[in-house]
RNA sequence: GGGGGUGUAGCUCAGUUGGUUAGAGCGAUCGCCUGUCACGCGAUAGGUCGAGGGUUCGAGUCCCUUCACUCCCGCCA
């Protein structure tokens, strides 16, 4: 038995009424009547009241106690009368009679309550994670993390894959985000980075025969933070498989979020398997490559319309005729919807520094017309053609605006979120995951105009490999997908290019040449060489999992000793000055800007 | 790198048009209280109003600079 309890805080019930028991924990909350003093007793587990009176010599020492002194109480379970009986918690029947008490660790006056449910700046909750961490909320939610790592890791394994460790020192790799860097004592002048993500390894992993693999992996990137991503560092479910085709991904992946959700929240997955949207159609419908489908508004491509000689719409009609596109989105049922709403969306457009938001309503006298302060720009014929191309009915309103397609997009999508919001068309209940996939392999960059990889450089383009046109390069799709679950952005996965021929091709599209390749990946690219078979796989991000399931906005509240927006560890004081000792062994001088 | 928000007691916040000695709740300290579970009641202490500069007879309040935290854009194969 141990010295410190007979049981925890969440164990004691009415059967132990009479049993002589010692409990410790944290003094959660006092309640001095003067002659009669209530302590609740916290630990991991839950709560138990423990209470005392002025008869025993303990009493005015423990009266003075400071909330969050750790103590062990030593006592007797009594019951409760009917009227003082705690429904709130599992240990409410009964209350602990304390006989004597040991302090087990002393607390200083607080810099922040544990007790409450009010918010705390960032910056006091993250110096003091320990306490911040005490707290009911953020406490489950880390245990809730646990638990939904541990699942994963059980149903993998139930899957057939083995988990394997990839090295943490390892190469900077030219694509992708900025490296951390670590610089090597036994090496002068050279730097090992820190894994963005074990992407190599994983395949390496599969050339060595290994089959199926997976990782609770961290992964480290040094970019500015946001409230879903963790600047430094964050956690994926790396996976891999060999000889299958993105399909039998899908199946397993599916298949491990479904009962993962399942498992842990009561929201309801709006489909079991998930959609699959091709990226462009993704772009056109959604304005984005994630996707909130829970937001049933969908987008609409009506800038043939706009050709029409019956619309007399010109500043619209100028863009046209000068590449632009124009897209809407209809509002089911909102004819009666004040004014307010209709330019609410028009003054919030032009606030995210677009040219605003057309509108209409779809109305009928004796025949069809617009009514707005844009109707009257289009004809009956017009109208009618409008109707017919969104499925929009008589009473239904439309939005459109138009600009080139990549701002279009971007607008769209952003009003698509706004109108939903206004018209409260979005259920906070549910899951809906789809699959975004056929990505391009290729992109131009915005400023350099170059063409660049625009997901993975290792994934598999799409098609006859004998017939790929790499003249037009910005045609390849790749076989390439992301999962998005209300329009989070989960993972991004891809079966791999493993025919070291066809990627010296793709490289040299995107500007490397052979050596180039052969420096930056030789790990790899050499693999390929030696009987490569066949592999895919893709990381869901954990935090991201955990955030949506514990229904959190911000990724620290599932994080357990999380940095700042510029990655400092407030409790640790990291990142800090090193002495010139451990700098002259490394080689390294500072010189740093003021 | 850029834009927005916030910064007042240990914590969470209020503070009017620029106007007397900057307030409240929680916490702390002291006292009273034997059935509370956000216990109750009374008192006391606690402030560089983020920092610096300016305007003004007078600045928590207006202006400029700057710092910290946060949200967003860029960035994140």
């Amino acid at each position: 038995m141990s010295i410190y309890r007979t049981h925890n805080c969440n164990e004691l019930r009415k059967e132990d009424v009479g049993k002589k028991v010692f409990l410790s924990g944290w003094i959660n909350k006092k309640r001095d009547h003067g002659n009669l003093l209530f302590i609740d007793l916290r630990d991991n587990y839950g709560i138990t009241q423990c209470i005392i009176d002025r008869e025993n010599s303990n009493f005015s020492t423990l009266e003075k106690m400071q909330l969050e002194t750790v103590i062990k109480v030593d006592g007797e379970v009594v019951d409760r009368s009917e009227e003082t009986v705690n429904k709130d918690i599992k240990t409410g029947e009964i209350e602990v009679l304390i006989k004597s008490f040991d302090v087990l660790g002393k607390c200083k006056e607080l810099p922040m309550p544990i007790f409450s449910d009010q918010e705390y700046s960032e910056e006091i909750r993250l110096k003091y994670r320990f306490l911040d961490l005490r707290r009911k909320k953020i406490h489950e939610n880390i245990i809730l993390r646990s638990k939904v790592i541990s699942f994963i890791r059980n149903e993998m394994n139930k899957l057939g894959f083995l988990e394997y460790q990839t090295p943490i020192l390892t190469s900077s790799s030219p694509e992708g985000a900025r490296d951390f860097l670590v610089p090597s004592r036994l090496n002068p002048g050279k730097f090992y980075a820190l894994p963005q993500a074990p992407q190599q390894f994983k395949q390496l992993i599969m050339v060595s025969g290994f089959d199926k693999y997976f990782q609770i992996a961290p992964c480290f990137r040094d970019e500015d933070a946001r409230a879903d991503r963790s600047p430094g560092e964050f956690y994926q479910l790396d996976l891999e498989m060999s000889f299958v085709e993105q399909e039998d991904v899908f199946n397993v992946v599916e298949k491990l979020l479904v009962n993962t959700f399942k498992n842990f929240s009561k929201k309801k997955l709006v489909k079991e398997k998930f959609p699959r949207i091709p990226y462009k159609e993704s772009m056109l419908k959604y304005g984005t490559d994630k996707p909130d489908l829970r937001n049933p508004l969908i987008i609409n491509d009506i800038t043939d319309v706009f050709l029409r000689d019956d619309i007399k719409f010109d500043i619209f009609k100028n863009l046209v005729k000068s590449g632009c596109k124009v897209r809407c989105i209809i509002t089911k049922d909102t004819k009666n919807k004040p004014r307010s709403f209709f330019d609410g969306i028009d003054k919030w457009a032009k606030e995210q520094g677009t040219s605003g938001m057309a509108y209409f309503t779809f109305d009928k006298d004796k025949e069809v017309f617009g009514k707005g302060p844009v109707g009257k720009f289009f004809s009956k014929e017009a109208i009618e053609e409008l109707m017919v191309k969104t499925g929009a009915n008589i009473g239904d309103s439309i939005f459109f605006a138009c600009n080139k397609e990549k701002d279009l997009e971007v607008i769209t999508a952003l009003a698509r979120n706004k109108i939903a919001q206004d018209l409260d068309l979005i259920d906070e209940n549910i899951f809906a995951f789809c699959w975004v996939i056929d990505y391009p392999m290729f992109e131009k960059d915005k400023e350099t105009k170059k063409i660049k990889f625009s997901h993975n450089p290792f994934s598999m383009p799409q098609g006859d490999l004998d017939k790929l046109d790499f003249g037009k390069p910005l045609d390849i799709l790749a076989y390439q997908y992301d999962i998005v679950c209300n329009g989070i952005e989960l993972s991004s996965g891809a079966i791999r290019n493993h025919i070291p021929d066809l990627m010296y091709k793709l490289f040299s599209v995107a500007g490397y040449n052979k050596n180039q390749v052969d420096q930056k990946f030789s790990g790899m690219i050499n693999a390929l060489n030696y009987g490569a078979p066949p592999h895919g796989g893709i990381a869901p991000g954990l935090d991201r999992i955990v955030m949506l399931l514990a229904n959190e906005k911000n990724i620290r509240e599932v994080t357990m000793f999380p940095m700042n927006q510029n990655a400092q560890d407030l409790m640790m004081n990291a990142p800090s000055d090193i002495g010139e000792d451990q700098l002259k062994e490394l080689g390294i001088s500072l010189k740093l800007k003021k």
